[in-house]
DNA sequence: ACCTGAACACCGTTCAAGT
DNA sequence: ACCTGAACACCGTTCAAGT
């Protein structure tokens, strides 16, 4: 049978999570799903398409609506996006590379939106606060994968703290409190 | 005469500038300063210590004290980090990546810290709060270096917009505000 | 329609050997 | 002390050719 775009997608997946980002290559994609590495450019136009549906993959076990009150939600939100991106290795790398190159069809803010509109947010303001309160979460977590990487490969010693809860949390509320605080006011420059 | 640190960190600079840092190899570096690339090996133990070189090359044009009123100095500072990153292409990319694995001297969030000190956080509020702000503007300016990237590689059209002043400026309001908020109070959660 | 196999033009890094 | 040159073990991508 032939291979498809989901069977790729799925074994790649599993390699970053085995291997990481730096070792997810091609060849090595090819292998486990059985077929040469070149074959892989029939079904996607480069590596750069094939990790965009990886991370569309990644991401679509975020919850999609946050309703209730909207700090509380904003938290919730971003709690569920950091703990989405931590289940599997080098994510929030991969994910803000997506986001950058503008690829991948799942946009890790996008939930993020109405919350802000909700509490009185003029479109693209909300928007604006929505991404810039994403480019912290996966600055955060992105941090926190790479001292992973770096315990796994025996440079940070074997006890080290990867994760940063409080500093994830003081970040989180920073932001809250600002949007709480402005509630979508024009800026006074 | 030999070939010093320095040097070979500079050429590092210029070719990041003039190629990206796609296109920044050991190969490329030694061919500017005259050398083979396995030669640089004899000055840093890797590629990935050379860049932190490059890296605290290009932070060291942050301006380093922010006096005065805290909402204002936190605003001065970030804008400055953002120039900075600015001036060099992709630089938000490799401070990120090299802040990241905990190479490099400088800490682009520095000087922010004394900005939460003096508004009344204490130290190691002051720090995740630093680092927060800091999280969101290299991710703010690592998104518009790859849309500068997109553009150049003629994938964006000629015109489309690759900053976002409005959007950093909303997000470090946001910040800001937060700040102002919070002013160092332990969270509610 | 889907895949192979060889090739192209590269990588980072190591290491014996030179001066 | 500093550098060369060859080698190792890889990359992403293309493309004629096969079935």
């Amino acid at each position: 049978m032939a291979v498809s775009r989901e069977g790729i997608v799925a074994a790649a997946l599993t390699i970053l999570d085995e291997y990481g980002l730096a070792d997810l290559s091609m060849r090595r994609i090819g292998d486990a799903v059985g077929v040469q590495a070149s074959t892989i450019y029939w079904h996607f136009a480069n590596k750069q398409s094939l990790l965009a549906g990886v991370s569309d993959a990644i991401l679509a076990t975020q919850a999609d609506a946050w309703p209730g009150e909207p700090v509380a939600a904003l938290i919730g939100w971003a709690r569920d996006l950091r703990s989405v991106l931590l289940t599997h290795r080098d994510a929030a790398e991969l994910v803000a590379a997506t986001l950058a190159v503008g690829l991948g069809s799942r946009i890790p803010d996008a939930a993020a939106v109405p919350i802000f509109v909700r509490a009185g947010w003029p479109g693209q303001e909300a928007e604006r606060a929505a991404r810039a309160t994403s480019q912290f979460v996966l600055g955060h977590v992105m941090h926190e994968q790479t001292r992973q990487n770096l315990l796994r490969l025996g440079v940070l010693p074997p006890d080290a703290e990867t994760l940063d809860d409080e500093g994830f949390d003081l970040g989180l509320r920073l932001v809250a409190a600002g949007a709480a605080a402005l509630n979508g006011q024009p800026a006074p420059s």
